[in-house]
DNA sequence: CTTCCTGCAAAATGTTTGCATTTAT
DNA sequence: ATAAATGCAAACATTTTGCAGGAAG
């Protein structure tokens, strides 16, 4: 499986294999193989579903690994938690420079992804004026569809 | 104490009545004592200190009838919740139209507002440009500030 | 061989719910 | 009179932690 996708997921890995190092910390099997499903998925993953799909490979990964590993690829800038106001924290790879935000709908809460590079811009404007380098954003809007095909719309 | 500022939250609490009232809901002291303190303490809140605010003036409410009347206060559009990932939900009241958004420290987790327009305005041409229409959105940046004066800046 | 990591279970935290009683309409 | 809201405690869901054994540097 020579294909982009996948040596782009290899390349953050290692990326996130050196940062261990270079953080004294050490890279086990676990590490990988959880920072590897979670490269893999590539969407807004919650903690059940990453450790379910790790333990399709590896049954006997216990979920506080899976919790502490999260916390590292956030610390290190590799995943970003989001809210999406249903009672669980989600998170999604941070691969190089990619960033994107979500709309949510109130309805059917369907979740949809944009790429704005105007409003990332101001943002980042916005925070320099405030003294700040931006680390990372989190940007949810939630409304409601106008189109007709929104499963849960109200009569 | 007639000054603009509790003109204002009587003119939202007034509002909060009147659309319980059209809900088929009931006033109750409690709901006024918590959404009155909720108006007045005007920052994000979490449901502890909210209810810790109001025992002070009525010891006999309940947390659970906190939570009750926040979610109410959420679902009418009277509330924001925000979440800025340490672990606990807070909440800011939303007065007729006006809304700002928040810069969070990621060293010393001090939070501090903004209102920027253009923003807003792409925010919302953003999600009409997929079809939606903006009920409310939750953006937070999160950064490390550049003066020297934030207390748990790492050497 | 030392330090860090894992896995399990227990604990802590934050939020929701069931129910008997009280209150608003 | 009826429907809804309260307060308490218990249930629940999610996340964190303590610790003994195991693996990595």
């Amino acid at each position: 499986m020579a294909n982009p996708t996948h040596m782009r997921n290899e390349a953050v890995l290692d990326a996130f294999r050196s940062r261990l190092q270079e953080a004294g910390l050490k890279s086990t099997w676990q590490r990988d193989v959880i920072a590897r499903a979670f490269f893999q998925i590539d969407k807004h993953i919650s903690v059940d579903e990453l450790l379910a799909e790790v333990r399709k490979e590896s049954p006997r990964v216990g979920y506080a690994t899976v919790y502490r590993t999260l916390k590292l690829l956030v610390e290190h800038g590799f995943a970003n938690p989001r809210h999406f106001d249903d009672g669980q924290t989600r998170f999604d790879p941070q691969f190089f420079k990619e960033q994107h935000d979500h709309l949510i709908c109130v309805d059917c809460r369907r979740i949809l992804e944009f790429d704005n590079e105007e409003i990332v811009d101001r943002i980042h404007t916005q925070a320099q004026h405030l003294g700040f380098t931006v680390t990372r954003r989190s940007l949810e809007i939630y409304g409601t569809c106008n189109v007709a095909d929104c499963p849960h719309r109200p009569a």
